[in-house]
DNA sequence: GGAACGCTGTATCTTATGTTACGTATTTTG
DNA sequence: CAAAATACGTAACATAAGATACAGCGTTCC
């Protein structure tokens, strides 16, 4: 079975003529860059012309050369997302818990990869200056993390919603929300279009978004201020939202510090209570 | 300093106008795959114009696409080749983020240290079979938890039951409850008083009691059948539930094989749906 | 040693990609 | 609230990319 461009090359580099065969060997010594340059760049590394390349893509049975190109980035991506699960603790692989717990800490770390310090400080920021009143809401299944970080910030600050029940009660909330307030969504695949149709008014009253999503981006990503991507990828029948919850973790520390660190009055009465 | 273009990205996200910073959000949440295609493809992904991609690339100090590319290319270049440092960025270290993820991650790998395929297998058996019904609840933090678990089993299967609102509300429940239920329960540090008692009365009736908590045991415990620590030590103000999370990840997923394989009828209803 | 076959490169063509100009919409500022 | 500035998208453009035709060369097999 052969499942990457790169074993199909090794192959089939047997059966290739000498110029072909040295695009070949170019390609696979630093595998897959060459392959994303263009034809006139790939040709000069080889040291051939470019319809050796475009023959030598021919061969492995691509019908062009953007074709070929497509087949790599796929490879690339799906090696980019799941990194090689290195971290196996050796002595628990037998199980069924081992694969869950491995694809859960390699979605962190994926998640957290894409996520800059900055950017989470900039969000951290925005929730905590509370200029104005601040959201929460989440789909089907995400809406406890919703919940989850409302519990917490309800505490530290004050105007903390959780927006919950039926779509016509929240809708009915928009009349409380302006341009200085915040709306935190969660939402993750198969989003929900009732969400998205309350983010698009919350948008256009000029409420700042900060959306909590998967890798595909929910539609909501098209109204938000602030986008993070987390990884739910698992071997399971369902998708996992335990990155996103970390990251909510990490956000309600992060907010919970920059509160403490401005010498919030409210933050000082609750340690004092603790 | 700068040493990536993600970074540079997040750096100025803030300055960018919306459409720009959506197109720099979705290259950030599959970076960097989505630069390397064409700027109609990136165009798309995005949902802008492919003038606004290129003003993007321009914003960022690129004369045009293709060096913008190229510039992507030798980034992944160098990553490709030294795999270690993909894991995670060493040099960020010093941030916020980092102390945070490792600890819960370090927190997760604990938690299922001290947990055996056997008893997770035995909680999921328990869940289930289903002789009788599932309650679910939680305490002040951990109550999203129960939520969380609650939507999936509800879905799997029939009578479950999250209880939520005041204690007077759920203590009622009570007379529904059984030497066939099975009641969860979630409860880390600060134990809640309530939740103790209702856990101490299910008991007595003869409910099996799944207990979620950290590693210092709630009181519950003395009650419960099956007792899951998770570490929730964090260098933060509050203490996380990431690792209960997972672990309620993991026993869904548990749960819903165990169904699928007793072929319930359910469960193919269900696949046909999805 | 000659002829047939196949591989390779040059030059040309076509396509679609990146780029730019301009009008409209939106946001910001006084 | 008005006016200026900025941002965004549509559409036309230029260019560079991939594809193709053809001729030269080397190789191999009678």
């Amino acid at each position: 079975m052969i499942s990457s461009i790169a074993e199909l090359i090794s192959d089939r580099i047997g059966a290739m003529p000498a110029g072909e065969r040295r695009a070949a060997q170019t390609l696979i010594a630093n595998y897959p860059l060459t392959g994303l340059k263009t034809v006139a760049e790939f040709s000069a590394a080889a040291g051939v012309s470019s319809p050796t390349i475009l023959r030598f893509v021919a061969r492995l049975g691509f019908q062009n050369y953007p074709e070929f190109q497509s087949a790599l980035q796929d490879e690339l991506a799906a090696q980019l997302q799941s990194p090689a699960s290195r971290t196996l603790d050796p002595g628990s692989a037998g199980g069924a818990v081992s694969p869950m717990l491995e694809a859960t800490l390699d979605n962190m770390r994926e998640t957290f990869r894409h996520l800059t310090d900055k950017q989470l400080a900039d969000i951290a920021t925005r929730l905590a200056e509370r200029r104005g009143k601040t959201f929460l809401i989440g789909g089907r299944f995400t809406d406890p993390l919703a919940r989850y970080m409302a519990a917490h910030l309800a505490i530290i600050q004050p105007d903390v919603y959780h927006l919950a029940g039926q779509e016509s009660i929240w809708r009915d909330r928009l009349i409380d929300m302006g341009k200085r307030d915040v709306l935190v969504i969660f939402d993750i695949r198969r989003y929900q279009e009732s969400l998205v149709r309350f983010a698009e008014k919350a948008h256009h009253r000029g409420v700042q978004i900060i959306l909590f999503t998967d890798q595909w981006l929910s539609p909501i990503a098209r109204f938000a201020r602030h986008v993070i991507a987390g990884r739910t990828a698992v071997p399971s029948a369902w998708d996992s939202s335990a990155a996103l919850f970390v990251v909510a973790e990490t956000l309600i520390g992060a907010v919970t510090r920059q509160l403490e660190a401005a010498g919030a009055k409210r933050i000082r009465d609750l340690e004092s209570l603790r």
